[in-house]
RNA sequence: GGGGGCGUAGCUCAGCUGGUUAGAGCGCCGGCCUGUCACGCCGGAGGUCGCGGGUUCGAGUCCCGUCGCUCCCGCCA
């Protein structure tokens, strides 16, 4: 008798074997008995014939639930008449390991939200479990890029004394006799990398965001690939960075799972050409105002954008339908943006001091980073903190990175679930994220 | 924080302008069925219609309040 997995009955036939898995349907019927057994890498037929007396293995049989975890032994044998793959396994021996309650409280076409309350019986579908093997393969791609060019990886705190950036709102936790906040970004650390004479970083870690976001693309925690590079000329070198790592990423998920995403949530994964397009955001507005956009019904329209104005959801999709039809790309770094929407360590365009050298990546519509060149003499960050008002002695040690030398740089962050939400398809980022955190949801 | 939508059986939903005992499909339980593979057939159990109040002879349905969820906007990855 040996161990194997399902997707290896085919070579077993004549064999006794013992598989390992979960009951995905009984049929019992008059003269014989069908199970049908899952495990991580797919269904087998289990037949048992019913003589007429019973045995206790029948009973047995009788009584499973489904998905109850489940050890047996059988036979092998190779059968034309089975569908599944064309090999069943005669039952002999049959262990409970751990017996489901019947009636499940959800199934495939239940609510997300019931479907996450109950999420370890949503992940064992495998088109659930798909996600995050597809994950496992985006996050070592990217690793394997960025030791190819001597990155170091860095594993920042999460526990602050002070806001890391303006804007979003932090949590707070009791951190013995004073309060703490958990980080919002790595942002401040990674920069402190580039100030220790690290070079090249990554950080693929936990965020935390106390905004009341109730959106399908929002949550309070999520994970975070943060990416930070000196001795850089402009945001160009980021952005350069940038198209050619995810080209190798979306190659290897393309390679690795192309035919079974294709068939599982019928999108493809092309691997993008570089450059991507680039489109200052002037550019970008004068674009939208070119193009009459059709409002779809379930968003509104976008928006007449002003100068200081930033692109709203719908002027973002609005945006990436029109590089889609002119370029034929569903990439866009969208650069150079206003100061008054950039925090205030983004770097000034020595041209324009009213713009930023920052950029923003779009896909399909979505934002998936953020990014920009980085101001690093401490006289310039110095007055463009104050001219932001933010509060200096909060963040007196950000400054002070500056002030023994520090190279120009910049980078990244960029929401891995986004990434994943669109590349699979899903109409929410609950979906692609094990368990999902937000303004209402704290548990499992 | 602002706006929209939803809440009826274990799950997904239907219940028109208020009208007897609240329905369907799937699932579950029992029976039947010589090999099923979305098996099929027969039968059964299962509901405080989110919760509270009001209008009415009568409320799942109308009104008010409340709780929960969800989507969009704002904010962002």
């Amino acid at each position: 008798m040996k161990r194997v997995l399902i997707s290896q009955l085919g070579d077993c036939v004549g064999e006794t074997v013992q598989l390992r898995g979960w009951v995905q349907s009984v049929r019992d019927q008059k003269r014989v008995q069908f199970i049908i057994l899952r495990d991580r890498t797919g269904l087998a037929q289990i037949v048992l014939e019913k003589p007429e007396q019973p045995s206790e293995l029948n009973e047995a049989v009788s009584t499973l639930t489904a998905e109850s975890a489940v050890t047996l032994v059988g036979e092998a044998i190779a059968d034309d008449r089975v569908k599944l793959g064309g090999v069943e396994v005669r039952l002999q021996r049959l262990q409970v390991e751990s017996a489901a309650q019947p009636e499940l409280p959800v199934t495939a076409d239940s609510s997300l939200e019931k479907r996450i309350d109950w999420r370890q019986l949503d992940l064992r579908r495998p088109d659930r479990r798909l996600i995050f093997e597809v994950q496992s393969t985006v996050e070592h791609a990217m690793r394997e890029h960025w030791r190819g060019q001597s990155f170091v990886e860095i594993h920042t705190p999460k526990l602050m004394g002070s806001a890391s950036e303006s804007g979003a709102e932090l949590f707070k936790v009791e951190y013995f006799d004073r309060t703490a906040y958990l980080a919002q970004s790595p942002q401040f650390y990674k920069q402190m990398a580039m100030a220790a004479g690290f070079e090249r970083v990554f950080e693929i870690g936990p965020v935390f965001r106390a905004n009341p976001s109730f959106t399908s693309r929002h949550d309070t925690e999520f994970t975070s690939v943060d990416v930070e590079i000196a001795w850089i000329d402009s945001h160009e070198d980021v952005m350069a960075f940038e198209e050619r790592w995810l080209a190798d990423v979306f190659a290897a998920v393309a390679q690795q799972h192309g035919e079974e995403i294709a068939s599982t949530f019928g999108v493809d994964v092309v691997v993008p050409e570089t450059p991507f397009p680039r489109i200052s955001l002037q550019e970008a507005k004068e674009l939208l105002r070119a193009h009459d956009h059709e409002p779809s019904s379930s968003h509104p329209p976008a928006r007449d954008l002003g100068p200081d104005d930033d692109l709203d959801p719908g002027s973002e999709r609005a945006l990436s339908a029109i590089v889609k039809r002119e370029y034929g790309h569903e990439f866009a770094f969208v650069t150079d943006y206003p100061v008054a929407v950039r925090p205030f360590y983004h770097m000034r365009h020595p041209e324009d001091s009213g713009l930023t050298r920052s950029f923003d990546l779009l896909w399909r519509g979505i934002e998936i980073t953020t990014g920009a060149q980085r101001e690093h003499r401490y006289d310039q960050l110095l007055a463009q903190a104050r001219e932001k008002d933010v509060e200096i002695d909060p963040i007196g040690y950000y400054l002070d990175f500056f002030r023994y030398g520090a190279p120009p740089h910049g980078g990244f962050g960029f929401g891995l679930t986004r990434l994943l939400m669109q590349m699979l398809g899903q109409d929410n980022v609950r979906e692609v994220t094990f368990l999902y955190r937000g303004p209402n949801r704290l548990s499992p």
